[in-house]
DNA sequence: ATTATTAATCGTAATATTGCAATGAACAAA
DNA sequence: TTTGTTCATTGCAATATTACGATTAATAAT
């Protein structure tokens, strides 16, 4: 019905699912990749740099920062964005764990 | 319109994007581990395992095979599913890159 | 105070995703 | 051949996501 069942799910395996969701949009992949290329906060121009109008890219920041990938703070007439690295490194190390289960065996198929 | 723009993205960036969203779902997440943790093909008991119902799980694995996460084989009545162990590794490189960039200074945020 | 600038929010349209009942296809067992 | 088993596909309903125009809120500049 277009709702995932997330009871039937450990907490860990939805965990991985919510962030994994967030990197699901290549716009948001762009703008996290912007923000660690700048090394700083960005001020202003993330309509510029991807692309897409301003109602939307406001709208996939307010996602990665209710997810606490990015903090942003108000700066005078403009907003500034930066990573979280404190909540990055705790979701990497999550995401990591998921991608790098071993594969000890050569499989059957 | 929820359509992604995908052509004003790079390839990199929507291809991290197309994996992101493979695991934006607990029971893509719950089928993976469970393949890695028996390390062999699995025939028959997933959706015992899972807990959805078994078109649903024949859906996921559909979109899971589809991106070459996993392969599967027919084995008379039942069909056996394992991890495509070279795309997985590709796969992880790609998302490793994304999910490694450092952070070299304090941001200001 | 008025105007300009910037970003958030609201409202809405279009499309995608999730889930499952019903059905179909393939094969094994009898 | 008939029956049972297992998985894929179809069709559909419910919900989520994506995108953006219009508007609002907040502040800066004049």
């Amino acid at each position: 019905m277009g709702v995932s069942k997330t009871e039937m799910f450990t907490d860990s395996q939805n965990e991985i699912a919510v962030f994994a969701k967030a990197f699901g949009h290549p716009a948001r992949v762009a703008i996290l990749q912007y923000l660690f290329k700048l090394n700083a906060c960005v001020c202003g121009d993330l309509v510029n740099e991807i692309g897409l109008a301003q109602p939307t890219i406001s709208q996939h920041l307010k996602e990665l920062k209710q997810l606490g990938l990015i903090k942003g703070n108000v700066e005078g007439t403009s907003v500034c964005y930066c990573i979280d690295t404190n909540n990055w490194t705790k979701m990497k190390k999550l995401m990591s764990a998921f991608l790098d289960q071993d594969i000890t065996k050569e499989n059957c198929c």
